[in-house]
RNA sequence: GGUCCCAUCGUCUAGUGGCCUAGGACAUAGCCCUCUCAAGGCUAAGACACGGGUUCGACUCCCGUUGGGAUCACCA
């Protein structure tokens, strides 16, 4: 056990972004691989755009992915005392100020140094008029919003996990709002003020936050709390080296969940991404935990890239355990209501029809739809594949076959090949002349397992009766 | 535009000054295996952005250039 605590904050105003979910996936494989806490915090201070259906989704996403929280969720607007709070104290201490610009005034400010190519930063007007130590003069019919008062000279020093030391000019850093002129805090103080009061000690994002950790740093000193370590990832960008969206693949966790994706190969492949172990590529979550370090996160974006997430899907696929992949794998085939919720197959059976079709799925929706030849009673023909190969002069070769199959005793893979052979040398055709017209006959498709196992599998009683299902599908010559 | 970050095959990466004729993986191409489809095996092609230093010696360290990204809200 450690005493490292670390927190995901996400804000409630969509879904859960792949991007966040690698971040929420770095803080918890730091917290279990270092035995620390992982906290879970919503970030729902924008009242207008959080809604209680993205967080559902946000908390289902997690679970699904198996990113389990220690603590929380907690929900930063009801612990808006707090927040208020800390600038009621901070404005006490001079660290804060009243401002009252109108925004149309600042717009305005902001147009011009950007005409001008200057920073667009406020012009602490109202932190000169109230020269710290007293409120500036309340403007009448104005509500006033609350700035942080940065310091004017020196530079600060980030020591970042991933990124080294970053250095910041003082100067540079702008008198941000805390509390809008409603009174109601803004990101920036609840972060820290959350932080601070959550004992976070360590803080890993997306590098999109770098800009703002020196401001933050400054609150947190001026609250009276030395800062967290800071751990700031590199972002996932798509193909077009742009930010990653929805041209680029899809950019929700819970889509991924319904496009056949394991949530293990979706956390394989999230954390390769910026992440290695020398030339290690399938990692099991176990051994991420064993393995994960800081030290061995990269600095570079990196490019999101569906052929490997689909590869590692494919590796997970065939290394996930029956029993687990009969819980993942029954959604899918009781969405298409083949089975239902409880379908509890033999054990030994699923795991030997598992086995067959594990080596050709792409993603669960491939091997559900694979599936279901195994379960079902019948099979509904593909019309090219009936077309081509159950034809009048097939019905001979077919009922052969049933005849054959009848009279196996044991009925085994092996046993049935054999049988098959003999077939086929009797008269004199090449084994797929026989295996096709079957296949499709069993599968209703061309592509299968191998159809020795296939018969095995589906068993004697069902496979006669969709051979003579096939019969009379041939038709008769004419 | 200001500030900050980043830079090895198309992509993810190994590499921490000599082990590098730069390794692995995905994708691509060819071959093998084969009852179909896959999987698998083998092989091929493919990269240190550029320019200066430092050093006996740079992919590795420093500086610059170029290129990419992020950020600059009463959003988080």
């Amino acid at each position: 056990m450690s005493d490292i605590r670390v927190r995901f904050a996400p804000s409630p105003t969509g879904h859960l972004h792949i991007g966040s979910a690698r971040t929420a996936l770095f803080n918890w494989l730091f917290a279990r691989s270092q035995g620390g806490k992982f906290i879970l915090r919503i970030e729902d201070t924008d009242r207008e755009r959080s809604t209680d259906q993205y967080i559902d989704g946000i908390l289902e996403g997690m679970r699904w992915m198996g990113l389990d929280w220690d603590e929380g969720p907690f929900r930063q607007t009801e612990r808006i005392d707090l927040h208020k709070k800390h600038i009621e104290d901070l404005i006490k201490a001079g660290d804060a100020y009243y401002c009252y610009c109108s925004p149309e005034e600042l717009d305005a400010h902001r147009k011009q140094a950007m005409k001008d190519g200057k920073p667009m930063r406020y012009n602490r007007k109202c932190r000169e008029l109230s020269n710290l130590a007293e409120p500036a003069e309340p403007v009448e019919g104005v509500a006033p919003v609350v700035r942080f008062a940065m310091p004017l000279a020196g530079h600060i020093v980030i020591d970042d996990m991933i990124k080294g030391k970053v250095t910041f000019n003082n100067e540079e850093l702008d008198d941000l709002i805390i509390a809008r002129s409603d009174g109601t805090p803004t990101y920036n103080l609840v972060v820290v003020a959350d932080d601070v009061d959550m004992g976070i000690t360590h803080v890993i994002r997306g590098e999109d936050h770098l800009n703002n950790t020196p401001k933050q740093a400054h609150i947190y000193k001026a609250i009276a709390s030395e800062p967290p370590r800071f751990a700031h990832q590199s972002l996932i960008l798509g193909p077009d080296k742009g930010k990653m969206s929805k041209r680029h693949g899809a950019t929700s966790v819970l889509d991924y969940r319904d496009q056949g994706y394991l949530p293990s190969a979706l956390v394989n492949y999230l954390i390769r991404l910026g992440w290695s172990h020398g030339d290690q590529e399938v990692f099991t979550t176990e051994e991420l935990i064993k393995y994960f370090s800081m030290e061995n996160v990269g600095t570079s974006p990196s490019i999101y890239d569906k052929d490997k997430l689909q590869w590692l899907n494919a590796e997970h696929i065939k290394m996930t355990p029956p029993e687990v992949m009969l819980r993942h794998l029954t959604p899918y085939l009781a969405s298409e209501g083949t089975v239902d919720e409880g379908w509890a197959p033999d054990a030994e059976w699923f795991a030997s029809a598992l086995a067959t079709l594990v080596e050709r799925a792409k993603d669960l929706n491939e091997l559900a739809s694979s599936m279901r030849y195994y379960i079902l009673e019948t099979v509904e023909f593909d019309q090219k594949a009936k077309a081509k190969f159950l034809k009048p002069e097939t019905k001979e070769l077919f009922e052969e076959a049933v005849k054959e199959l009848e009279g196996i005793e044991d009925f085994t893979a092996a046993n049935i090949e054999e049988s098959f052979k003999g077939i086929c040398e009797r008269r004199e055709i090449g084994l797929g002349k026989l295996a096709q017209p079957v296949r499709v006959a069993l599968t209703g498709g061309t592509a299968s397992p191998g159809i020795f196992d296939v018969i095995e599998i589906v068993g004697r009683e069902r496979v006669l009766l969709r051979l003579n299902k096939a019969i009379e599908a041939c038709g008769s010559s004419e």
